[in-house]
This record gives structure tokens, C-alpha cells and sequence, in this order.
RNA sequence: GGAAAGGUGGCAGAGUGGUUGAAUGCGGCGGUCUCGAAAACCGUUGUGGGCUUCUAGUUCACCGGGGGUUCGAAUCCCCCCCUUUCCGCCA
């Protein structure tokens, strides 16, 4: 959430940042409405210390044995009055919330202005030794591949649940709770972070938290009954776990990593990269998310990065790193990286990992504040997260690079140690 | 799912209609003492919003959430949520 008073000081500087996120301008609207808000709570203020200070005499006066019936029915007139101005005040903080709630953050002045996808920055590439992407090499791709070694059976998965629900099977299901366990290990023993288990099905307030609602509720699983939705990613449930506290900040920063299935309906992309593993509903990630002190945030970015680049060299799967343009931003995010990794079959780049400092928007929202060591100053923490990383198309590009010259595929080093064979 | 108890400041824990934003203890922060530390003692210590003459003053709101009664509510009433315990069911 953006601030109100940063949007009533510096409301040009907002409508830049806006313009830049291909977003409508509804600064003026809000304006209008903050300054009616504030007109009125003034006057209900106005009245309501004149009936706080009567109502502190009363006793008094009756102590002192006088006659109070006339003061009593003056102050329930003030009271009616009280009310009237409560309710209009409070029309109009619903009307300002509901606006303000669904501004999306402002891009960071490092973030380059773009349109679309197609305005993202490439910042750098990294290619194993010895590997090429232009190759004469003839790929079989992720689905032929999972189906001459019957690893993956995305056809019974449909029959399960319905299409985008893999189904992983045998050295299949064993080499993606590999990639699993080894990128949970090595960003705990290499990158500092702790590492958390969460629920997998979270309440409004934490969809609230970290900004996919209320824009995004379509594109979430609900479980109506209950109110409680169906994660899309493990940053909603990591983020809040400390919704609504103030840390000392002798704990900042705080890191943290965790695996979780994450579900999205994906409504309104249908027929899209549907094929196989490239776009599906139910996909398992491993999230790295920081709570870290403002002035680090940008720093921890780069930090955040690294880490899940450090994932893709220890698996030697060519990837490369692009810095989103301000109109590819999400809703939350004030600066973005995505890593993308090779895919030799299909020909194309595949977004495995999008990175992101969220400032303080999302701490806003969810009320996470830190405090300094004195006790003096308090303010909002900074939140990050980044996927460290995504298995489903990671899965795509190491299926498919490892692969021999008979279609086999190649365990890589580093991962043997979890699968327990080499080959499959 | 049924029954009971309970939700108060960072924590523990008073408070059942009128200077209670809230006793007391612990913790935190600052200080005295000390070579230093501990102990002891002194002081200080919630959040958010508005207004103004804005490193300050003033005012409003907040005792799980929402609504109500009243001149006045942490305290009374209603609804909801959550926690704990017992019973039932169960991986």
C-alpha cells in the first residue's frame, strides 16, 4: 500500500511512477476524498473532546448536588451529531481504502520505463563451459523425454484433478524431491537463510498482506467454506509470519527459505505455452524471502539473486538475468529481476525465477515494522523474495541439456548425492 | 461436530459503568555506582490518525473484531473470530 501522505505531498511523483506502470491515474480522486476525510474528521474530533469534557464534569457537578438533566440532554443532541458525522466519515474511508488498496507500488527510479515484456533488460547470461545455445544437436523435448522414461504422466494427472496437475513418477518424482531438498540445503548451509515449513492455505488478511488481494483473486484457488485460499507462492505464508509485529532490529535482517506447492488458476491464459510443464496450475517452488532494514533493501536485491543464480551453476543449467521494465512489474513489486533457463527443445528462454524488492509496500500492508536498538525510532522493514527456485521449468531445461546422445538423461553431480542414481 | 473457560500494553497479570491509556511485576532503554560487569537504586518506556505557531503542542481513536445501550464502557447487551481444556471423529 502506498503511503497517503506520500501521495498527498508529492502526488506528481506518484502519478510519474504510475504512468511508468501503464497504470490509470487516480491520484486527483484520492486527493479529493483525503482532504473530504480529513475536513470531517476534524469536525467530529471538534465535538467529540466537547462531549469527552462534559462527560468528565458530570460527576462533579453531581457531587456538588446540581440539577444535570438539561446537560444531559444537550450532550445526547451532541452525541446524534457525533454519529452523523461518523457514518459519512466513514463512507468515505471505505471509498478512499477501496481505491488506494488496489494502487499498485511505484517502480523504483532504477527500474527501466517499458511497455511490456518485450522492454526487459537483459543484465547478464551464464552458459556452463563449453555449451552453446545455437546446437546441431537434435533435443527430444520435456514431454517426449518424460514419456520414453516414464517419469511423467501428465495425462493421469488430468484424470486426477484436470490439466496443468502433473504427475510425477518413479526417478521422476524422485529427481524433483532431489532438486527440492538440494536447493532447500544449499541456500540454508551457503546462503544464511532459515528454513520454514508454513501452511499451504492461507486467510485474507495474509492475501491481503502481501498484495494479491484484492486485485488477484481470481487467479487464486478459494476454499469457499472456510474463506481460505490455496497458495500461489510460499512468499505469502514466509512474508507473514510476521504480520503485524515490530521486530527489534538488532534481528534484521531476517531470512528465510521454504518449499511449498504453489496453485494458480491461471484464468484467462488458457491455450498459452500449455503444453507440458510450461504453464500448469499446481507447481512446487522453493521461495527465499528477507525482512531487512530499508536503507539494505536494494543491496539484499542483488544478494537475492545471486542466490538462486548460485542454484543454477551448481546444476550448470545455462540461464540468463533480465531486469523487468516498469510496465512488466507485478502489482507489489518496485524492482524486479526474472532468471530465465535455457530450453534446447523448445528453442527459448523459460522463466524460472522472478526476484523482487517489494519496499515497503507490502510491509505496509501487513504491518511489519521494525524498531531501532533505543527504542527511538520505528518504521517499516522492506520485503524481498525471490524463488530459489521454481521446479517446473527448471525442470524443462535440465531435462532436456542433460540429455545423452540415446535420450537418456544425465543426473548432474550435485544431485546424485539426493536422487541415489546417476542416470535414467 | 458437542461442552466449558478465556481473549487487557513486549510478556505476566489487576481492573465489572465516571481523571483507567490502563495498577503491579518482569523485560527494554537511559542514568547513578564500578577499572569493567552483576546487584541495587533513580528515571523512562504502546500504536495509529487529525489540527497547529510541527525536532514541539494539542486533540481523537484503540483493552480480539464488528454493532448496540448510556451524558459517559476495558467494564453492560448482541453477533462474529480466535485460543485453551474435555468429549466425539481421525492421518
Amino acid at each position: 500500500m502506498l503511503d497517503i501522505k506520500l501521495i498527498r505531498e508529492n502526488p506528481d511523483f506518484v502519478r510519474e511512477g504510475l504512468t511508468r506502470k501503464n497504470e490509470p491515474d487516480r491520484v486527483s480522486e484520492i486527493l479529493e476524498l483525503d482532504v473530504q476525510k480529513r475536513k470531517i474528521q476534524t469536525e467530529s474530533d471538534t465535538l467529540k473532546a466537547k462531549k469527552n469534557k462534559v462527560s468528565d464534569e458530570i460527576p462533579l457537578l453531581k457531587k456538588q448536588g446540581k440539577d444535570v438533566a438539561h446537560v444531559l440532554e444537550e450532550m445526547k443532541a451532541l452525541g446524534e451529531q457525533i454519529k452523523v458525522y461518523d457514518a459519512e466519515l466513514k463512507e468515505i474511508e471505505l471509498k478512499l481504502d477501496e481505491i488506494v488498496e488496489r494502487i499498485p507500488n511505484l517502480p523504483h527510479t532504477s527500474v527501466p520505463t517499458g511497455k511490456s515484456a518485450e522492454d526487459n533488460v537483459e543484465v547478464r547470461r551464464w552458459l556452463p563451459d563449453g555449451t552453446t545455445l545455437e546446437s546441431e544437436k537434435k533435443y527430444l523435448d520435456h514431454l517426449e523425454l518424460g514419456k520414453k522414461h516414464g517419469i511423467l504422466d501428465f495425462e493421469r494427472g488430468t484424470k486426477i484433478t484436470g490439466s496443468g496437475f502433473p504427475l510425477y513418477r518413479g526417478k521422476g518424482a524422485t529427481l524433483e524431491r532431489a532438486l527440492i531438498s538440494f536447493m532447500l540445503d544449499y541456500h540454508i548451509n551457503n546462503h544464511g537463510y532459515q528454513e520454514v515449513m508454513t501452511p499451504f492455505i492461507v486467510n485474507r488478511d495474509s492475501m491481503f498482506g502481501t498484495g494479491q488481494l484484492p486485485k488477484m483473486a481470481d487467479d487464486m484457488y478459494l476454499a469457499e467454506r472456510d474463506g481460505l485460499y490455496l497458495i500461489p507462492t510460499a512468499e505469502v505464508p514466509i512474508t507473514n509470519i510476521y504480520r503485524g509485529e515490530t521486530i527489534d532490529e538488532r534481528e534484521l535482517p531476517i531470512k528465510m527459505v521454504g518449499y511449498s506447492p504453489c496453485f494458480r488458476r491461471e484464468a484467462g491464459s488458457y491455450g498459452r505455452d500449455s503444453k507440458g510443464f510450461l504453464r500448469v496450475h499446481q507447481f512446487n517452488k522453493v521461495e527465499m524471502v528477507k525482512l531487512v532494514k530499508p536503507e539494505t533493501s536494494y543491496d539484499e536485491l542483488e544478494a537475492l539473486v545471486g542466490n538462486a543464480e548460485a542454484i543454477l551453476k551448481a546444476l550448470k543449467v545455462p540461464y540468463r538475468v533480465l531486469l523487468l521494465c516498469s510496465g512488466d512489474l507485478s502489482f507489489s513489486a518496485a524492482k524486479c529481476y526474472d532468471i530465465e533457463t535455457w530450453s534446447p527443445a523448445e528453442n527459448k528462454w523459460l522463466e524460472a525465477s522472478s526476484c523482487s524488492n517489494f519496499d515497503n509496500f507490502q510491509a505496509r500492508r501487513a504491518k511489519i515494522k521494525y524498531k531501532s536498538a533505543d527504542g527511538k525510532k520505528s518504521d517499516f522493514v522492506h520485503t524481498l523474495n525471490g524463488s530459489g527456485l521454481a521446479t517446473s521449468r527448471l525442470m524443462v531445461s535440465l531435462l532436456e541439456n542433460n540429455q545423452t546422445e540415446d535420450g537418456r538423461i544425465r543426473v548432474p553431480e550435485v544431485l546424485i548425492k539426493y536422487t541415489g542414481f546417476d542416470i535414467i
